[in-house]
DNA sequence: GGCAAATCCTAGAATTTTACTAGGATTTGC
DNA sequence: GCAAATCCTAGTAAAATTCTAGGATTTGCC
């Protein structure tokens, strides 16, 4: 249960990306500058929030990263689950079979604490993160 | 953002001990039978459980594990914390320091979401994952 | 007293995950 | 055509996770 790094980054790429993309799509050179993260890295993360719809590219020169919606439409939820998967993937809630039926009680706490994570985190918004 | 097996099956090995445990201590090799998991591995996470206060031990023939206090009293955020240490290691939220302050926002956002989780796994009691 | 059932303690090993680097290929504005 | 960018794929070092191993110690019971 603790966050990951790419998550962290993430998280502060999209904020970056949203206070600075105002005149055009914003370079990972510059990200690199001000959040003191190697372009390389921030590359990659930047691969899977393509990938998932959350930014969209640019390339060549001039190019960079825009939001693919207006920043109050993305949530932090959206932005964590491109950069390391689902939350807490419990065997019983996948698609495998619990050894034993008999502690299900479990499975159902697990189920509500993902609930409760995933509410918390699609309630704040990129646009959020970004001011002040 | 996964929970680990030691989160999992610490709190099986809790309600185990919570549904099994009225007649006097319950030995893990039970708990082992009944869950299958391995003793070797059980006795790894009742050490946890036992300094974090959790649980109690009595060694010797006939010994085994009881609960702590009553089962109402015990929650299951107790339990996981027992098993694998705080939630959410930001870094601002710990003695580091941010090396860019720019962005407190998203230190903020995961101060909030340490509270969200920890609200919830705090609201529930072993008493209530052992029933039923 | 002695056996057997237990917890206790420490070490370590295999596997997986994480965090990050490297090197180049491709696209495109000026 | 140059330079600024994204794109793509590999790989690697370190850390964490999951689990096993082997014994030491305690204690109820006959």
């Amino acid at each position: 249960m603790k966050t990951s790094t790419k998550a962290r980054y993430s998280l502060r790429l999209m904020t970056d990306i949203a206070k600075y993309g105002g005149k055009g799509p914003v370079p990972l050179a510059e990200v690199s500058r001000r959040q003191g993260i190697s372009m390389k890295y921030l590359e990659q993360l930047a691969k899977s929030l393509t990938e998932a719809g959350c930014v969209t590219s640019v390339r060549g020169s001039q190019g960079g990263y825009r939001l693919a919606r207006p920043a109050p439409e993305i949530t932090a939820g959206e932005v964590i689950r491109a950069a390391e998967g689902d939350f807490l993937p419990v065997a019983c809630l996948a698609e495998e079979e619990c050894p034993l039926q008999a502690d299900c009680t479990t499975s159902r706490f697990w189920g509500g604490l993902r609930k409760a994570i995933d509410n918390y985190v699609d309630g704040i918004s990129i646009a959020e993160l970004a001011e002040a």
